[in-house]
DNA sequence: GTCTATACAAAGATAGAC
DNA sequence: GTCTATCTTTGTATAGAC
């Protein structure tokens, strides 16, 4: 039995899934901010409590190390739009998955700013990704709203542009937060600001997509 | 007469300017791409066709050339701010602002990655700026729409969150270009997605704060 | 699995000639 | 102002004992 065996519940394998969930932690929070360039390998270490050469035993280089905190951040990610739902009226849908999208952005900051640097760097690693089972995922979401503006149920506008706008404006808080933080002294820590937030964004949005 | 007197018109200046100003634009592009640390001096001395040690020369560090390049970008991004126009129907102004952003967007993507890349990382050396000049620029634009709340011209919103609804839907076409890229196809370059991405975010956004 | 010691490479910065 | 050569630091990664 080697490391590799992550399903396997025995004591050893679960001591070691949970060192490795620790630097994958420690990593993201260091990669998060400063990038992959940014991070010392020693300060990971440092921040999950392992040795630097004990962290290279469990993620032999960097590198391996960076796309495996990807890898994981992705899911989290992704959830909320897997999770955007058909069977609500447009409006519903919509609202929820912007509520969904900001509570992102509270609970899992560095995940969306993570995401964000991925991005700004044209997405190297990320590119199959994005060509592949997210550009399936957002044609199969665009289609649903394609098809309720064409029954009528929503104002004419263009699904992708709708997206990019949801997505913008939630990870906003997340991505941007110094800036955000700068200028009106809160954060989405605290419960208010993050329920102005949703209230804000989600009317805007809404209003402006509302069949009148 | 030093290499610092940059108003001075003189054959010499003018040749130093030029070579300063290739060597921030080539630090541009690479700090707007891989951050401060993913940027290798020989790269930047590379792209702006000058040898790593005359780079030196120019700027004694590599923080000195961020430092440089960052301040050059913050005029760059607060230009369409500041000329947010009160003497227009609100409507107006804010249509125009969008357009504005979005036009920096498309014409200085580099500018607005590279201060996304600072505020992911706490703006580290913007700091001051955030909670200083900018500051007060927000407040006196969210004074401006809160005015036009309480005359009732506008719906009732709060302006922060307006402002960061633009901010971050019009950025994101610079930010997340390869995204956009890869689920639409189409950059800010091709003519037609610009307009198409002007009138839907001036749409959406429009009709979210209409009054009715 | 974990540690100490160390090899190795890369890149920022400087010295000094021209 | 520009170049060649070089110093120095730092940080990734490995070897090998325990």
């Amino acid at each position: 039995m080697t490391q590799g065996a992550v399903q396997t519940p025995g004591k050893r394998s679960r001591a070691v899934s949970a060192k490795k969930q620790a630097i994958l932690q420690a990593a993201l929070e260091t990669f998060s901010q400063f990038g992959i360039h940014g991070t010392r390998l020693e300060q990971v270490a440092e921040l999950s409590g392992v040795s630097k050469t004990n962290l290279l035993y469990y993620y032999p280089s960097k590198e391996a190390l960076y796309v495996a905190v990807l890898q994981q951040i992705l899911d989290i990610w992704l959830a909320p739009l897997k999770a955007f739902r058909e069977e609500l009226t447009p409006l519903l849908a919509i609202k929820e998955y912007i509520r969904l999208k900001l509570e992102v952005s509270r609970d899992y900051p560095q995940a969306s700013k993570l995401f964000c640097l991925e991005m700004l760097q044209g997405a190297p690693l990320l590119q199959a990704e994005l060509t592949g089972d997210l550009k399936l995922l957002i044609d199969e979401k665009s289609a649903i709203i394609a098809g309720w503006v064409a029954s009528g149920k929503l104002a004419p506008v263009d699904p992708h542009h709708l997206i990019f706008m949801i997505w913008a404006s939630t990870q906003h808080y997340a991505d941007f937060a110094s800036q955000v933080e700068a200028v009106t002294g809160k954060t989405l820590q605290d419960e208010a600001f993050f329920q102005s937030a949703v209230d804000n964004v989600q009317r805007m949005i809404i209003e402006g997509i509302r069949l009148r």
